[in-house]
DNA sequence: CGGAAAATAGACAGACCGGTATATTTTATT
DNA sequence: AATAAAATATACCGGTCTGTCTATTTTCCG
């Protein structure tokens, strides 16, 4: 209620979990200490794990802040879509438009697998549930295009897109997202019949 | 008493490169420490630190003696297809049975990267010229297979190749290599008529 | 056998790590 | 203005990291 409030959840909290996720996306988690962490962020360590209860919580905690921003970011591309297949392939526009951008440095939920190789582990457990909401909402509009096998289409476009996250992170070149999009059309075309 | 194997590469350095191989596969490369190294390996810090200048220096030479391993194994399966197409989609067989072995822990390669974020890293330099080789001997296949546009097709390949073995990874199902195969199959069928 | 080369053990350095404790200051609400 | 909550600075802990040094032992080979 009071309108000096800009936020009502902490906002040195939110400002750990954003520079924490850019740090980490850049370097790899590892690699970063949190000392880098808090230092670029301006807050102090105790306020860290005062919200957070260890480095893996904080990672977790960004990936799933910025897991949901990126969706919904998402989602509003799919709704501008006016066929159900323009909505589908809005899907590769996102990754293009994602891969092309100045800041691009690779998935960090791809490089928390490679990292966290424990099934138990925070940050892995966060990636997966993050890729298998993605493979969700395209398996959803595999199914609202009428398109055979929603399923297994919806696997196998998820599997392209981190194909060529990967690949445009690993040879700086964002043109894999044009060669991700011709298999896209090719294999919706295939269900379509 | 001299026993039965004098290898003339040393023998201490071959066991080096082997156990590093597996540890940091199954862990992550910043995760393992020289010293498990050492101790799996049962070899001195000394004699690791005589044939390699850095940790980074040993993660290279493992990574280029078992790309080099892995490619030798690919071209074996190659040779034994009998058609261009066949030789072409003996690469997803061979996908296939890697993600389904027992000791399937994920790409190394890929790993690398993502933990050796800069440019100059090692690792990272060694993970893409693997990758680089393997799209080559694509794109000779698909060539020698007399299908259209070979070096696109190549780059799909590869990516779809390398977004299986994540999910496979990622999800602990192998299920991926057949979705892969599919989309290989499509693609492959587009480029020939 | 004997000497050179390879490998060994083990201590050690210097830095960095994640995380804690304490005491103080800022901020926000009433 | 009073008070409670949030954030701060700083020092510190035990542990781990890569890499070096020295001195000793093992192995290879003519």
């Amino acid at each position: 209620m009071s309108p000096t409030t800009p936020t009502p959840a902490s906002a040195k909290r939110e400002q750990l979990l954003d520079t924490a996720w850019s740090l980490f996306c850049r370097n790899g988690y590892r690699a970063v200490g949190i000392d880098t962490v808090l230092a670029e962020a301006g807050v102090a360590k105790m306020t860290l794990y005062n919200h957070f209860s260890s480095k893996e919580d904080l990672i977790a905690a960004a990936m799933e802040k910025k897991g949901a921003e990126t969706l919904a970011g998402l989602d509003r591309l799919i709704a501008a879509g006016r066929s159900p297949q323009k909505r589908l392939l809005a899907v590769f526009d996102w990754l293009a438009g994602w891969l092309e951008s100045d800041n691009f440095t690779g998935c960090a939920f791809l490089k928390a697998v490679g990292e966290y190789t424990a099934a138990g582990d925070k940050p892995r457990q966060a990636a997966t549930a993050f890729k298998q909401a993605m493979q969700d909402r395209i398996e959803t509009l595999c199914r609202e295009a009428g398109l055979k096998s929603p399923a297994l289409l919806a696997r196998q476009l998820i599997l392209v897109i981190d194909g060529a996250t990967l690949h445009a992170d690993m040879h700086a070149n964002p043109g894999y997202a044009a060669d991700a999009r011709a298999i896209a059309k090719a294999l919706i075309e295939a269900a379509a019949g």
